[in-house]
RNA sequence: UGACACCAGUUUGU
DNA sequence: ACAAACTGGTGTCA
């Protein structure tokens, strides 16, 4: 199935097709459950959305400093805010774009082993083409041709990339979650802005 | 005599060279002339150097519009911004390119014959290997072959080769003037590439 | 295979 | 206004 997400009316939005949603919102949740290590959690049987987006002030000087943020709900507790470590990696903005959807489906997975999470249907919004045009369209040549990109080079960021496209292999073959990405413009991903860029400033 | 140009110390970028040259700046001169057709024009007895670059919005598309510029100093007259016509051949970058090095010939000649231009040598400073290789090594083979291609076709964009041959052959046997390719790196020739892209936007 | 151009698009920044 | 980080493509030759 194509990997690409698009919104039942071709011109929805994040705010008319997430939002509109009931199930969007995990703090609007009110059952619970106890989950796998003793603590309760919402317990989930639907599709849901995810907003990715990743940061990185100074970009492109060598005093650069990246952050990712995923954002499941306000205030939920899987929100993610992270700082991008200078051992791992570069810190660049197309890094932090990546790494922020690679720890927004290791959270998913992380929740459907739990117990606390269960669906068939993850949409995960970015504003990078970069990372969606890569996992949409790039990657079938990618993984045919060793990693190449059009300039005979090996593509920048590989690692991740790959990480990135075994998480959404295992979400469909291991756990029956069909992963889909969506290219959104950027005022629809402010709140993981938000939190990529707090994790800068901490 | 090689048709190559070698700046004198081996690492020498046009901004060494050129724009270190008392004599290539048309716009200081202060010495003018009655020219052929009634107007002052300014008088030179000098080696020149002439940027030319063509540029192509839409290059490969079949909406690609190609212009072309030659520079020879800041707002002279005898710079050039000139559109590639619909029907003046075909639309691409490397078509744009020649042809920039066509025009700017044709206007060393059109000032020689003028009187208001006196030169030995001019150099034509461009970034399109495809041009300088072209002029300086291959089309000695062409011209024995047929002008075919290691393919066995025909050279594309023949005629505009074969003109800007001509012009170089007859600067040197009609005027005394040799003219010599530079191919520099692409930010050499940004004052020809904003001529060029002028031309498309306008 | 190599090289030089010419573009298209997105993000991140100062 | 500038630059960096990235991808895709065509135009052409040897």
């Amino acid at each position: 199935m194509s990997r690409i997400y698009t919104p039942p009316n071709g011109n929805s939005t994040p705010d008319d097709v997430v939002y509109a949603h009931p199930h969007s919102d995990f703090t609007n949740m009110q059952q619970t459950h106890m989950g796998n290590d003793g603590r309760f959690h919402n317990i989930w049987s639907c599709d849901i959305a995810i907003l990715a987006d990743g940061a990185c002030a100074g970009n492109g000087t060598n005093y650069a400093r990246a952050g990712m943020g995923v954002y499941f709900a306000p205030d939920s507790r899987y929100n993610i805010s992270e700082k991008l470590e200078a051992w791992d990696g570069q810190q660049t903005n197309q890094h932090a774009e990546i790494r922020a959807a690679v720890l927004a489906l290791e959270k998913v997975i992380e929740l459907v082993e739990d117990g606390c999470l269960q669906t068939e249907n993850v949409v995960l919004i970015s504003d990078s083409s970069y990372v969606v045009d890569a996992m949409t369209n790039w990657v079938y040549r990618w993984r045919n041709n060793g990693w190449m990109n059009n300039r005979g080079f090996e593509v920048t960021n590989r690692d991740d990339f790959e990480r990135l496209d075994r998480l959404i292999n295992i979400l469909d073959d291991d756990f029956d979650v069909s992963v889909r990405l969506w290219l959104v413009p950027r005022c629809y991903v402010q709140e993981a802005d938000r939190l990529a860029k707090d994790a800068i400033n901490s």
